[in-house]
DNA sequence: TTTTGACCTTGAAACTAAAAAAGTCAAAAA
DNA sequence: TTTTTGACTTTTTTAGTTTCAAGGTCAAAA
């Protein structure tokens, strides 16, 4: 069958390529360098991926689903909504620093359709999932709220918007030092203290 | 006595900045098109402003100053601490949308020490306005916290911070359309609904 | 003290050429 | 038949150059 090689092949060289994304950025890596370090050629990946930028959203959705399902481990294994909530802070930033240096911003910026429509999706499964959190809260008698729904994107939205708020200038390259990130964590636990005050009242 | 007269064409200028300004934004306004408009030479801005920038961070403090002015009166009048957080966020949207044109994104963007100096002042000014309410709050009996500033903080970041998270893509020029605005200012309002009932528990 | 015309200087577009990288394809290899 | 490839074309990026509008200066005038 010829669909099991064709998908180890894809694999690897989507292994390759996010090696070098992480090492380089995405911008600076060239299909050539790909193909060197799989010892294949450029041709090659051309057969797997219909170009670039097709790379470049298969290694994007391929660290997605890793996160969104680290995400959903937390909310499922959950004991505590509220610590579920602070557990998935830390396991942003663990994200964003392992993952900072692709220059997924650039990848992100394009605004065609079908991005614009993957990230919708993105959004909407990490809404969903501080959704079922906040729902297992009031289930539980942790939470009282009406929308969780509202609740969890008021929430992710808040929490994610600190991220250039805090900062004093937003770089071109989006990225931030050590220093500001930690100062981000900081903030976003903070508000969710308050913010879970808010939910219990 | 001389300082009243150079004043008086110091706001002139001033005035017909922000005009050009705010009618074709501040990267297309030459310094001829505004001597123009004040039928005077450019040489004559040059006597006022030692550089373009200056005038620009001028025209800039002015109407800063008339924001801030405005949201220390809303505090300086206030019955409910919780209805002056309403309001403000109402008096930031009007602010925006009256200036949104002058293209301010340019200027803020520089990252001289003068002008972060500048940009800390103007944000710790508006930390201090939210504390003056939040303390309001706490002595009235309206809230419950016992850091203030902190909370104040807090609260202006996460309200700012929405501005970025809720719109799907950031435009090169930060401009939002009406409709955003407004998506915006509803979350704004919500989040600040939860913000409170935190800070009353 | 303030204004100005004439002048100098600078920086951002608008081209250009060269280089590098993206992308294609017919033929070879598996 | 599926996969790979070298040799090829096309597109994009970069660096160098020119040009011109806009920024900025100054000595003289008002």
């Amino acid at each position: 069958m010829q669909t099991e090689a064709k998908d180890e092949m894809r694999d690897k060289i989507l292994d390759a390529a996010l090696k070098r994304f992480t090492h380089y950025g995405a911008s600076k890596t060239t299909m050539n360098e790909i193909a060197d370090d799989l010892h294949c050629s450029k041709a090659s990946l051309y057969y797997y991926f219909p170009d670039k930028k097709a790379l470049h959203t298969a290694v994007l959705l391929k660290i997605a689903e890793a996160y969104f399902q680290a995400m959903e481990k937390e909310a499922a294994e959950l004991k505590s909504a509220a610590q579920a909530l602070y557990n998935i802070i830390d396991l942003r930033k663990e994200f964003i620093s392992k993952f900072c240096r692709l220059e997924l911003f650039q990848i992100i910026q394009d605004n065609t359709t079908f991005f614009l429509a993957e990230k919708k999706k993105a959004k909407q499964r990490e809404f969903n999932i501080h959704t079922d959190i906040i729902k297992a809260g009031i289930a539980s008698g942790e939470f009282n709220a009406t929308d969780p729904a509202l609740i969890a994107e008021l929430l992710v939205q808040a929490t994610m918007g600190l991220r250039f708020s805090v900062p004093d200038h937003i770089r071109e390259d989006m990225d931030l030092d050590d220093e500001m990130m930690d100062a981000i964590i900081e903030k976003q636990k903070q508000l969710l203290e308050i913010f879970i005050k808010g939910l219990k009242a």
